[in-house]
DNA sequence: CTGAAAGCGCTTACAG
DNA sequence: CTGAAAGCGCTTACAG
């Protein structure tokens, strides 16, 4: 039944090859092939002859190998996910997850399977440990806010497909990404609050540079010109969350502050410093102040309120990048690699006209 | 620099193979390989060959082919993952999400990729069609109530590793698995209920037929058993959800019921059918009656009560599985292949003495 | 209509 | 210490 390897190679587990139903079928190996791949190109074969085929590798259970499909074929039918942490957040709530949920919508749709690159936690994510294997995947799709240039770059050098989700033009206009348009979304958030009669408002936002903080602020200052207001009216903070206390909340409202701005990220630490102390100073938005998100809180915990900001279409942009890439893999004339899609914009109910009480 | 091509196969991409750092540093394929392998098997290599190669591979950047590799070695650290539904469920609270989180730190920290297997859309769960990709990974989880015994039954028969995570004894002694001991935790929790003075509960639980469910259904019966309830005392209803009302809740505490006990599945239908019955009753647990869940609510969401019943330790069986899994794909000598983990009892707050005011 | 042959990129006995 | 060769299981020109 198993035949003896006396060979090198291989694994030759139990299970049936191609050259099995040959010898049983009284074909060769390569009219196997060509039954079991539908006969494309259009190439006749016998009807008995293929009945043949297909009845022995019936009874013999054959189950084609991808693996060696693949290294013959060129293709595996898969499309890799790298998302630089954990693809599972630990925190169900954390923001990457509605990216997921449209990527393995739109994969499943076009007929591919994701396959998750896991950083080692002995290795670094982003290390050259990981992002060697990458190319298991006919094709690759990346989640973070950092672009590692260098292996990116190699990557397009040599044609492997890759679409990035969030805009990076770190490497010009080589990199394909899916991005959304923070920087419309941004300005229209603060046009809002000077409608509202706002005249002083602040940006808090963190250390981490990456386009997406990037364009945020440039949406923020946007807003401010197109608002007319003078710099020194709608001023950025930076912030690394512990330095943010419920004085320093104080003292901006004392300062005429009357608005508040928050970055968001996937970790939102801006957001969580001003909301915690806020409750520590016993600080109220709408009421005290107005708090603005510049996106949206993937968190649907009950009892939080619904920040006022903009909905980033985190689920479209996965199936987008998906599809994007699948053009890629199947070598697709070359369309727009680059894609912006607009946010839409969330009421919310913690902005509100200024506070009265004036100092 | 791109050799040209006129036979049939393979991709051929623009990146290095073996053979061009062969050429490079004026060694044979073989040699390069043996370098490039850290030379296991004990054979030397002289250290100016060694550098010769090593320095031809970085300046040519290369990068190994997993495909090839996985085609004559065997391997390929790659662990599938098939969910019968979509993996990353639309629901971000659904009850799947703990496993995939320790799924994924295990397959990480064993330095393991993970495949997942999307059921396009065009096939229904479960197909042939997605049952024979399966085999690209070196051995596969599968998460999901129900066992399709002809297609495991092949797998295991042709030795391809693999571990069910959910107790599932289908197919005798021979599908490893990591369950949860549903049995004991549901017992438990019908003996808190009579120690409090419950003398007339009902179990309340979804057709679908799964060894989950069937465990949490024994362990009830044998809860009252223990408690020397007579049968008629803890019945079971079974319902689709839609057949629960505020009458028939009503009813049952005019009945004289007074602790429900519900069903936990990936769909909570039981349990939610009976919430939203109370809340349209305006009846509140515990006070008017205890409600009890044979598990834990996954969903954390602020405001929902904490339900008295157990909590399924899904991390820890995520992260069984996994190392179950590599002890297989890795030729293990034989241990245990069928684990049964404990659940941890949840006091919670939906449980209380029956109600005073008897009819 | 069918088969012999080459090749995808790699690993591993085997023979110098 | 190094290389020629076979093989993993498949696909695809090419030649009957």
């Amino acid at each position: 039944m198993s035949p003896g390897r006396k060979s090198a190679a291989g694994p030759r587990t139990g299970r049936p090859r191609q050259a099995d139903i040959a010898r049983l079928a009284g074909v060769s190996q390569t009219t196997v092939s060509l039954v079991l791949n539908g006969n494309k190109a259009g190439i006749a074969i016998a009807d008995d002859t293929r009945e043949r085929v297909l009845s022995a590798a019936t009874s013999l259970g054959y189950v084609p190998d991808p693996i060696a499909r693949r290294l013959s074929h060129g293709q595996n039918n898969i499309l890799g996910l790298y998302t630089f942490t954990a693809t599972f957040p630990t925190n169900v709530q954390h923001s990457y997850y509605p990216f997921l949920v449209g990527v393995e919508e739109e994969a499943a749709h076009q007929g591919y399977d994701l396959l998750l690159f896991t950083s080692s936690s002995t290795s670094e994510a982003g290390s050259q440990d990981v992002l060697n294997r990458i190319r298991l995947a006919d094709g690759c799709l990346f989640l973070g806010r950092h672009v590692p240039e260098e292996t990116m770059s190699r990557f397009l050098d040599d044609g492997y497909p890759l679409v990035y989700i969030g805009r990076h033009d770190e490497l010009g206009t080589r990199l394909p990404y899916v991005g959304a348009d923070y920087v419309s979304a941004s300005a229209e958030v603060v046009s809002r609050l000077v409608e509202l009669g706002h005249r002083r408002l602040i940006y808090v936002r963190e250390n981490d540079d990456a386009p997406a903080s990037m364009d945020r602020e440039a949406g923020f200052r946007a807003g401010r010109i197109g608002a007319k207001l003078r710099p020194q009216a709608a001023q950025v903070v930076r912030t690394d969350g512990a330095d943010i206390d419920p004085d320093r909340l104080r003292g901006w409202l004392a300062d005429g502050i009357t608005a508040i701005v928050a970055e968001e990220t996937d970790t939102d630490i801006a957001l969580n410093a001003i909301e915690s102390a806020a409750r520590a100073a016993r600080l109220r938005y709408p009421d005290d102040f107005s708090l603005a998100l510049l996106g949206n809180r993937v968190d649907r915990s009950a009892g939080l309120p619904v920040l006022s900001g903009f909905s980033v279409p985190r689920r479209e942009m996965g199936r987008t990048a998906v599809r994007s890439l699948a053009g890629l893999v199947a070598g697709e004339p070359h369309q727009e690699n680059r894609k912006i899609v607009a946010c839409q914009a969330i009421a919310g109910e913690t902005v509100g006209p200024p506070p009265r009480s004036k100092s």
